[in-house]
Order: C-alpha cells, then structure tokens, then sequence
DNA sequence: CGATTTAGCTTTGTCATACAAAGTGAGTCG
DNA sequence: CGACTCACTTTGTATGACAAAGCTAAATCG
C-alpha cells in the first residue's frame, strides 16, 4: 500500500521542497536569484541549503565575478531522492483520485 | 507559476497526510483502526485528529457497541481542502517531469 | 462483586526545527 | 575613505511532533 515513511522527510519541508523545485528546473542557480524568487530571508534560505547539501542532494558552486557569487544545483543523488519523493506524490494522488 | 503557499500547512504534514488518504479511501474510521494502520501513539494520532477536526475537516461520531467506538470521517470541507492539496502536488509532480 | 481490561482521551515533557533579525567579513564602487 | 553588496553566521523565539504515562468510564472475567 501507500508507504508514507518513503516520504523523504528533509525534502517534504514546504521550504525545501520549493527549492528542490526551482533547482530540478534548471541546472544553476545563484543564491540571489533564488532568495528573490522564493521570498526567503538570507538565513531560512542558506539554512535549508545547507541542509539540502549536508545530505548530498545539492552541490555548491563559488564563483567570483564582479561580485562574488554562489550558485546551487541538484547532484545525481539530490535528483534520485528528488524523483523517489515525487514518486510517492504521484502514488497518493492517484491512489486517492481513484 | 506553482504556489507553494497554496499547500495547506496542516495537511502538508506527514502523519495528517496519512490521515487524510485514508480517511478519503473508506467513509469512516474507528480510532484504533486508524491507530493501527499507522501505528501512532494513542495522544499522537489524536492530536492530529483534533487539529484536523478544529479545522472542520475531519467529523467525530461517538458510538456505544459493545465497546465505546469513536469514528472519524472527512467532512465536504475536509474533501475539498484536500482536494486542492492534492492538485498542487499535482501540479509540482507535472512541473519537474516535463 | 471485585479485579482487570479496553477505548479514548488528557497531560506532561522533550526535542527538533522553521524563521526572522541582526551581526560579520571581504570585496567593490564612487 | 565610506557606503554598499554578497554570503554567511549567530541568536532568539515560537511552534509543533511525538512518546509515555495517567485518567475515566464502561464492560468483561473469575
């Protein structure tokens, strides 16, 4: 049946799953441009990113530029436990559309 | 674009999320079905239930069988807040897989 | 009939964590 | 030099999940 301890904790979080979003739709993004699209603080944002990265699911990027500047992106792994979560999603749904 | 704050808060939780699937899969629940269906503590499962009923989404009936028997079932309301829940995972679903 | 069991709570306490606000340090621009 | 920006870090608050244990009323058992 439905098994909801599948339910990647980490990722369930509304915050984090809104990022795993934004990042799973384009491979970059700077920090900037993520605070700006999500509405986060400066502190709630790198403290999910840096939980997000703690578990290996994104990668972070240093660049400097005119300003410095650092970016996100999905690894492999954040992609698998990104896929498996809306895996679990796509069940209930239609478990419950049915 | 997607809204994440469109995702009800008290449904978005894990165990409320388990509750609500099931509680849409059958019209009504016996406590200790639910209870052992998703082998949560007794105060637990209960304070779900109650935040879930103060949101009138879930009804309480209070029966006397043989033993005292308290169900729960999913008001319209409840159906329909989740409802639109399940539309936004949905939608978030659709969005990444494109 | 007294003891035990059961259902459904309530109470209590702990632990985790989301989130904002403010501070830090390095580099840049005027 | 002084203001500003980026990317953090630190600190504090407030909420909430969850378990364990107690509590009450009713029913069953011996």
């Amino acid at each position: 049946m439905l098994n909801f301890d599948k339910l990647d904790k980490a990722i369930h979080e509304k915050g984090r799953l809104a990022i795993m979003t934004l990042l799973a739709a384009r491979p970059s993004w700077p920090f900037q441009d993520l605070k700006a699209e999500l509405g986060m603080s400066d502190g709630n944002l790198i403290t999910h990113l840096r939980t997000l990265h703690k578990l290996g699911f994104v990668a972070v990027t240093k660049e400097v530029r005119v300003r410095p500047q650092t970016s996100y992106s999905l690894t492999a792994k954040g992609r698998g436990a990104f896929k498996d979560y809306l895996d679990v999603l796509d069940q209930i749904v239609r478990t419950v559309k049915k």
